[in-house]
RNA sequence: GGGCGGAUAGCUCAGCUGGAAGAGCAUCGGCCUUACAAGCCGGAGGUCACAGGUUCGAGCCCUGUUCCGCCUACCA
């Protein structure tokens, strides 16, 4: 099979190996800066930008499939963008992620017995930044083996020196401006992590709880009230008991007063409608310090705030002194069995309720009173809510709903964390006279009085660096060339599950500072969940590495996989027979491209024909099939139609190009006409070099290893290559039509080889009857029969109107002409007497569904007249064909029946 | 409680503005045909969840119902 005397044929290996093209390519493309714009050819070079900053991964994380849909998705965008002469800036970078990298080096200290307030701030920030070193860049090694296209001299971390100027710089103003302040506040407070957490991070999970009913005596003895509630021990920070003020039932107390058990204290039954009278008594108890409701509630009221568990979770000095110290679980225990001491434990029943956990360690999450800085967001969510869609539009539109739902009832946000990793408020406090200074630069005394200053100890939730991502990554607050050349970004790719956290927050953010929303398009993408549609998690053991399905299948399988299924609404189910099974098709380009470089003329050149020397169904066929695929594959990309860019391409190469083309060129390519030889080795390269340009931005390696030892290619660059030209004049209606045709004959031959059970190397006669087809019939059999005896294995053909084949024959109607293969002696007709009985089965079928439809009463009147001819001309097509096949099944029973 | 998404071939899912249902995988039969057995050729397989409605015509639009999933919320 080798061939030494062609050197293009050995140039590439019979299998695909996939593990060391991407290490070779991945290199070349990071050493020769090959993504790494310049913004001068946006500036003053008349390109146009495209920009996207990735969405950074956690420096804790590792890489999973939900990373792998989202880059090779923006991946995608980026080639395609620069095909499309697009000057391309794709940042990447990691996100410090405060709470959770924390975490994670503060279990590495608990393994040496240590903890964090042992190493003091100081310190544990250096070892934490330690940390970073070690294992941060992990992840950014990951995103490499995925063939990301990113600008690796762009990239950034939230805590960087730049990222933590723009966070200081933001902070500053907001402050300056009144949007940001500090206050007593009810925040959601996570025991175990020490730290208030916004809204966002506490998740709700089910628990199975029990509701207590505890009865509040009137304190003038006139009857009593019972609350309901599934934290009896808040009890002894209650302030007042609330009802319904159109109740009935306790209209008579409101206004007096309760003494509360157990701790004694008068408070007063106040009447408020956002009590449910249908829960529980209808009467409520408030706990203003420990919850939300309560808190919100006792502001109206006017009522005192009493906390009574700390923020270790412990009873405080405001519980009576018997439950202080008291774990708040301790605490409810003893609670309750004091009250059923006093018989005042009405009834206990078993309660499912949610109940907030911390999203970083499960806790459950504390509602818990203290002094926090936040940011006043109703006149950044409303700028935020405007821009979309005018400004920013969300694809798939229905998540503007989703958005907008969040933008109106959004509360103030808590930015103040109490932890140590992360960037620390740049807010001071004057020790001597009690000044606060906010400022960007770190001030050495007090500017009023000169006083030694403090530094707030919080950090800043993660979120408010992320937040500016989209421009403090472009270098702002400086004016950089960067900035003005690709702010706003042209969109940002990222799942659903972070729209609120993360989305909403970069647009109050880029609106408020750049005076522009952050990025034109929000493409949302689906999440990756496992087989049975399960989140995927290392505890569940579901799990399916990306990295382990590059190791058996190599990237590109994964990224058509991804592509192909990126079309799901809410979630891919993703399973590793899906990657296995794209995994044959990178093969099958492989061995396409093998096939096409064995073909090419000896000595390793091009082929000097022009395509417009190409003559030949085959040849004019895939031309017009590359053009419409050209079109198909951009708008899909531009539309964000990605698994209609994997299936395009999967179908024009593998049913089309491989199928069909390729088996009709043979032909030409084994003959022995030069110039046909010639003209259709232009055609096959062209097409094969096209599609890789148009597959590229899927598959960059397996493309680019391929494209690198084409004949006749200047520059060995792929990603660099513009997208195909058109070529209209290949377009042809005609075309398409002819070669249906060819294909139907094909395979109504193919089908009777196999239905009739011969034998595939049997070389069978074939007879055609064009009458019906005309002239344009005739020319296209007769132009492609040696084609036809090919693919067909037919050893001669008898072409013409007016033909007709033996009564002893296989039979079929392709498009009016009939199609006869002589099986005398080669078969029992008695198979192909059934095989016609069925056939005229199904257009039995199809004739009653379409007569029915014709005939309906007002489908002739009121459809368009182009549907009417057509489903008539297709009436008069199925009609010709049944009454065909129906004669040539009484044939070839009549020649049954003669024996 | 509010909102959203899904229900189409055995499985996983396509089906853009309504014109007689498609793919991949799996399955069955036949092939080692000189790019590829990770392949080739052929077959079988569906009252598009249910009930109404609009229309000449509905997988697609409208209403309701049932199941599944998700997001969100202040039933203590």
């Amino acid at each position: 099979m080798s061939n030494p005397a062609n050197p293009a044929e050995n140039a590439l290996p019979k299998g695909y190996e996939p593990a060391d093209v991407e290490a070779r390519w991945g290199k070349h493309w990071e050493d020769s800066k090959t993504f790494s714009p310049d913004p001068a050819e946006v500036l003053t070079g008349g390109k146009q930008p495209y920009s996207i900053v990735i969405p950074p991964p956690n420096v804790t994380g590792a890489l999973h499939m939900g990373h792998a849909l989202n880059i090779t998705l923006q991946d995608i965008l980026c080639r395609f963008m620069r095909q499309q002469g697009k000057s391309v800036l794709w940042v990447p970078g990691t996100d410090h992620a405060g709470i959770a990298t924390q975490n994670v080096v503060e279990r590495q200290l608990k393994k040496e017995g240590k903890k964090r307030d042992d190493l003091g701030r100081e310190k544990f920030i250096e070892r934490v930044w330690e940390w970073k070193k070690e294992y941060g860049d992990r992840i950014l090694h990951q995103i490499r083996r995925l063939g990301a296209s990113v600008d690796w001299t762009a990239e950034r971390f939230t805590l960087d020196e730049g990222l933590s100027r723009a966070v200081r710089e933001v902070f500053v103003r907001l402050f300056h401006e009144g949007l940001i302040y500090k206050g007593n506040y009810i925040v959601n407070w996570c025991n175990r992590c020490h730290t208030a957490l916004a809204d966002d991070e506490v998740e709700h999970a089910p628990r199975k709880g029990k509701l207590y009913q505890i009865r509040y005596p009137l304190s003038d003895g006139s009857g009593d009230l019972v609350v309901a509630t599934t934290r009896p021990e808040t009890m002894l920070g209650d302030v007042a008991v609330a009802v319904h003020p159109e109740d009935e039932r306790y209209t008579f107390a409101i206004g007096k007063m309760v003494t509360l058990p157990l701790v004694g204290t008068q408070i007063p039954v106040i009447a408020d409608a956002y009590v449910d009278r249908e829960f529980g008594t209808g009467a409520l108890k408030i706990t203003p310090a420990h919850d939300m409701n309560d808190w919100a509630l006792a502001r109206t009221h006017n009522l005192p705030v009493i906390a009574v568990i700390d923020d270790k979770g412990l009873m405080n000095e405001n519980a009576p002194a018997a439950y202080q110290g008291l774990t708040k679980n301790a605490c409810r225990d003893k609670v309750v069995e004091d009250l059923e001491a006093l018989g005042l434990m009405v009834g206990i029943a078993d309660h499912d309720h949610s109940v907030g956990e911390c999203y970083r360690c499960k806790s459950v999450i504390e509602p818990h009173v203290s002094e926090q800085w936040f940011v006043k967001v109703a006149p950044l969510a409303k700028a935020a809510r405007e821009a979309v869609p005018s400004q920013t539009r969300i694809v798939p539109a229905q998540w503007e709903k989703t958005y907008y739902e969040w933008l109106d009832n959004i509360r103030d946000w808590c930015i103040s964390r109490q932890i140590w990793w992360g960037h620390r408020i740049p807010a001071w406090t004057c020790e001597a006279c009690g000044e606060l200074i906010v400022q960007t630069e770190d001030p050495t005394s007090c500017t009023k009085c000169g006083g030694s200053l403090t530094q707030e100890d919080d950090v800043l939730d993660t979120w408010f660096s992320s937040a500016l991502w989209p421009f403090s990554t472009l270098g702002w607050p400086a004016d950089t060339d960067k900035l003005k050349a690709y702010y706003p970004t042209s969109v940002l790719v990222t799942g659903f599950d972070i729209l609120f956290f993360w989305v909403a927050r970069m647009m109050m953010m880029g609106i408020h500072f750049q005076e522009q929303v952050p990025f034109h398009h929000v493409y949302i993408h689906a999440l990756v969940r496992d087989e049975q549609g399960k989140k995927m998690s290392k505890s569940t053991g579901n799990v399916i590495d990306p990295l382990e399905m590059i190791g058996k299948y190599g990237t590109d399988s994964l990224r058509f996989t991804l592509t192909a299924f990126a079309a799901m609404g809410r979630d891919i189910k993703l399973s590793e027979k899906r990657i296995e099974g794209y995994r044959h098709f990178v093969n099958k380009i492989w061995n396409s491209a093998r096939f096409a470089l064995m073909n090419m003329p000896e000595g390793g050149g091009a082929p000097k024909a022009e395509l417009s020397d190409a003559t030949g169904l085959a040849n004019r066929w895939i031309l017009h099939r590359l053009e419409e695929v050209k079109d198909e594959v951009e708008s899909a990309t531009l539309e964000y139609r990605f698994n209609d860019i994997a299936q395009s391409l999967y179908r024009f190469i593998w049913n089309e190009f491989c199928d069909w083309y390729l088996e009709m060129a043979k032909g030409d390519l084994y003959g022995a006409d030069e110039g046909l030889k010639d003209a259709t080795r232009k055609v096959l390269l062209t097409v094969l070099s096209e599609t890789l340009v148009l597959l590229h931005p899927v598959m960059p390696f397996v493309t680019q290893e391929i494209w690198s030892v084409l004949p006749g290619i200047k520059d060995r660059e792929l990603a660099l290559q513009p997208y195909p030209e058109r070529r209209p004049q290949f377009k042809s209606a005609d075309i398409a039509r002819d070669m249906a045709f060819f294909q139907g004959v094909v395979g109504s031959v193919r089908t009777i080889r196999t239905e009739l059970c011969i034998d595939p190397a049997k070389k069978l006669p074939l007879i055609i009857d064009t009458t019906s087809g005309g002239d344009n019939a005739l020319r296209v059999l007769a132009e492609n029969v040696y084609l036809i005896q090919q693919l067909a294995r037919i050893e001669s053909a008898d072409i013409g109107p007016g033909k007709t084949g033996p009564r002893a024959s296989g039979t079929a109607v392709v498009e009016g002409s009939r199609i006869f293969v002589p099986l005398k002696g080669i078969v029992d007709f008695g198979a192909e007497l059934t095989r016609l009985d069925k056939e005229l089965g199904k257009l039995d079928k199809q004739l009653a569904a379409l007569k029915g439809k014709l005939s309906a009463p007002g489908f002739a009147g009121n459809a368009p007249a182009e549907i009417v001819a057509a489903e008539q001309a297709k009436l008069a097509g199925l009609e010709d064909a049944k009454a065909k096949m129906a004669e040539l099944h009484e044939r070839l029973k009549s020649a049954l029946d003669e024996g």
